[in-house]
DNA sequence: CAACATGTAGATGCACATGTTA
DNA sequence: TAACATGTGCATCTACATGTTG
């Protein structure tokens, strides 16, 4: 994860803050589209080539920044400007492309796509034309209605991909560029994360890719985000619990075996909406109920499978890991 | 509005708190249907004719009743079950209804019809098809997606008034009743007082009307109802927020508090409703493909899944040699 | 589901329970071995073309039967003496066998083998070698440690069935029988219903196959049974429920899913051993314990698995259904 | 026993509850290692020449003590965080440690070692590879399978004592105490006092020993302890019926209540405990095999789990579309 | 931004299930 | 067989998360 550090840029902009990691590992594999294990994206920050990088200003701003917590809070619609830079030049013989891709923190709910709300869909897609067969996206024709992150300018493209299901947006970035690479882009985000029947109060992390036109990955960069009606209040208080939890930890040091940036863990209730459908009885032997029933079988036997492949994918993680243990071992 | 008194029923039902109200105003005033005022229906107890009573056994139940308040406190699709009865004997030659119609308690938002949000009623009917055209209802083909208020038995009418846009249910009375006319009717409700999008915290009451066929009303009882998460707690407070109110009596300073059901002077019938009775037709060629692809895909998921069985099976053994395995050596 | 009546076998067995059910229907679909459905054994009554019956003497055992729930209750070690009986005899030509299969009552377990649990087990077998590698039994080297249900006779043949896993026992009734072909087999249960580590208070039933040497299957009967501490008592509770249960349904009428002959629902805590092991730091990047984490991880994801495929067949016969109805439209 | 006097550290923790026993008999006899008779450790108090002492913090703990009953009363795998303390400063030229042993209460049983039941120890050991041969003990190998008591830090030193077949577990405090020599250590407990195989019901103490490196016993205190699963609702009873006893003292009827702890006269010396250390060695060949066979399969597993989840998501589309055009339909 | 409204998750408590003792 | 011991499942409660109001 990000270790941010004001002072980059040097006499470029004080108040950014930077991300840059000590180039890592893992870099190498990804050279195709979205790493996905199962349908789920990587978390890992990626400086690549390039040294790809995301600051941000933090001063005088709507939303606030917590260190500690390495987490924007913003407001629903509130415009947050990030700053992207490259520290070697581009070849310009390529158009480039920043996405951005919001993913769930928790790794219970990594492997499904981040949507918006029914209520806030409803307002630009009363029908779900948008969305009427799975492997398509309209959006476009509804205000974007999927998209929860968004940019704030006019050549933002937004995109579907149609075997994640997840939406993202992308910004070119291949206009000349004077001096240094920097872009700064402004986005904003169109459901809160607490929306009920969207992100339902899951935390969500940004995933910033540079990309090529051929959906090659030549940087990463995370970014924790919650939007919500009381920033500030918000932070404080996570702010207060993280250093709480820090001096508890500190005391009996607890290995938490909270993989990826997932956050401490905390169950969430999926509204699943209790099918306490009033008992009907069986009126007859109507084709249409059952139907309904295998449905709603379905989709529990779909969450299953999702929270299996989830499991799964933390298994392939672990396997790996012994996979790299035992081949280092003499014998 | 109802206020109980605990002795009605002489030896019927000593549990049952009576909502007959001492014969009041203006009800001979109303003999017709429901009495409009642009679209805001009467908030008025009248007992009718035939004394039309509503009462309640509050005792062991899920949901709480505040005496105070005159409010019943219930969880989301819970069953509430009602009491109702006439003193006098209903003439057998017609048929009568019982109907229950939900309206917002606060004068401002009393003209707008109660129905169910867009998070819930998403579930039901993805894409709003019940209610495309706005003086159309195709609730009954939609698991009654509009309706908030439910009756949980097989004779249950959901009903639409097209004028006003509002949705209500109505239970047959003209069965033979053994000595008095009481019916029970266990009702449910469909969606939170509080659902965004839907009636947003703002407060309801029911109104139950005792009709013919013709939509003549023969009386009419009110009962304010709060359908939240937590029925106790809230009922609590809102009963101490109640009487501290009282006390400082003067500045009333609450938020958007429970309810302003002042009687209204102006009234205007309803229209007729129009009772939409499922009309069954044959299964679509279009479907039946459908249903068809979809068993083929099922089976061949379903040889997949067992082959994966199979191989998860072996995974078993061979993880159960490997712990042997390493058990039985010392690393 | 057997419905017993106590006068049949005229003049022979005045006290025999009988269980013989009305030809019933899917018989003719099994004749191979256990009918799986992803491990699950089918527990569907079935006469057979012998009219493979099931009696037993209620009259001063030390266990007790309950007609209500068509269970018997008996103390663990405790002998039971079930008779089977064909009405036509059986070819002589042939070996035939009756098979007795514990399987869990409760849908959500009946697709894992009953077990003895590891308190009892660890009597016959302390270090678990007669299940040392899994698809290999060699219980009978120790005490048949393995089965819960056993058989006092001298000629039992113990088996294991190494794609279920699971344990059985059968006797042959392959020796001469004088008039009707009457078998008298003294069963006794190694562990209570109630073991923890074992069946871990999961109702179970018990399957009886009559069958030919080559796994046939020529009938079939099923017996809930528990298997506690206080057969009496328990009995006289659950009874006194079943009744309080049939009397709360009965006003309302609620239809309940509960498929095949399952109780009702109740959650069960499978102590999966809360491995609230001491959190100790990552010592040093050690094999061994990243394979143990691993096991753990594998074993939660393997009882996923299984859920998923309970989960799975009953989707498998919803779709049979819908399938059935949808053929039946004419259209 | 330890009989709580609340204000000793003058002003140093008020919400200790502080264990120092005036002075008492027969400490001076023992100055040497454990006291045994036929096995029987010792369950006097002993301050010895450094006043040792233990004291808790009872307030806000997950678990709950009670005074009358001197005991603790916890949950299985809870943390109990225990204070000991000299009041002179322990020379610093030698190493010490404090030793927790679990022992029975009762004296029917106090010759016999607490270990953990059957169940718990089959997680960790299923073939019970640890205890193989009864004077050897390779827990450590086993996730320290025979310990009930464990001390939740890094240093813990897990012992056997062959001769009596006992564990327990030292913590070292030989580093610099500034000011007085306090340490907390965190202990947790692996079985219930009621685990079937294991404790069985029979309640249990702790005795705490601060020894020398070579065994020499320097102060020793004692504590009772119930590990169950409703700690509060034990202890509740306990005193009740504690106090229920005092008042007919004489007829004390029992079941086998918590302790009978009269001070033992015959002692003899504990041998000296061997501190296996777990020696590493070089994974297996056939381990090795192993785990490259399985990572083999899991890999086509996963393969495989792959493609069923894509077959899913199709299927999910399709159901989508079942679910739009059925919608649609009037059946 | 503070006070409040209201849903959610985890803790607690209670009634029951079931073994044990006498 | 009755009283008790003790684990389990579920109902309830509590603290918190988070939107809304003014
Ligand atoms: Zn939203
Ligand atoms: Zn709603
Ligand atoms: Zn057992
Ligand atoms: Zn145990």
């Amino acid at each position: 994860m990000a270790s941010p550090n004001d002072d980059m840029f040097g006499g470029f902009d004080m108040n950014s803050i930077d991300y840059v990691l000590p180039d890592d590992i893992n870099g190498d594999l990804l050279d195709g589209n979205f790493f996905f294990v199962g349908n789920i994206p990587t978390k890992e920050e990626y400086p690549g080539p390039f040294n790809f990088t995301l600051t941000m200003d933090t001063n005088g701003q709507k939303w606030v920044y917590s260190k500690p917590l390495e987490q924007v809070f913003i407001g629903m619609n509130k415009v947050l400007v990030l700053n992207f830079h490259t520290e070697l030049q581009l070849p310009l013989d390529e158009g480039y492309y920043i996405r951005a891709l919001p993913v769930y923190s928790n790794n219970e709910h990594i492997n499904v796509p981040v949507c918006r709300c029914t209520f806030h869909a409803f307002e630009d897609d009363p029908q779900s034309q948008a969305h009427h067969t799975p492997d398509k996206c309209r959006c476009e024709e509804f205000n974007n209605v999927g998209h929860v992150v968004r940019a704030q300018c006019r050549d933002a493209i937004y995109c579907f991909d149609k075997h994640s299901g997840r939406h993202s947006v992308m910004i070119p970035v291949n206009r000349p560029q004077p001096g240094s690479d920097k872009i700064a882009i402004p986005y904003s985000f169109a459901c809160k994360t607490s929306c009920q029947g969207g992100m339902q109060r899951r935390a969500i992390h940004l995933i910033f890719t540079l990309e090529t036109i051929d959906g090659s990955i030549l940087g990463r960069r995370i970014l924790g985000i919650k939007i919500c009606s009381c920033p500030k209040r918000d932070k404080e208080r996570q702010e207060k619990d993280f250093y709480a939890d820090k001096l508890g930890e500190n005391q009996s040091k607890q290995r938490l075996p909270q993989s990826n940036n997932e956050p401490k863990t905390k169950k969430i209730k999926l509204e699943h909406l209790e099918l306490l459908q009033p008992p009907k009885a069986p009126v007859d032997g109507d084709l249409k109920r059952e139907i309904k029933d295998f449905k709603k079988m379905f989709d529990d036997f779909s969450s299953s499978l999702n929270s299996l492949m989830s499991m799964h994918s933390k298994m392939l993680q672990k396997m790996k890991r012994i996979d790299e243990l035992q081949r280092s071992f003499t014998f």
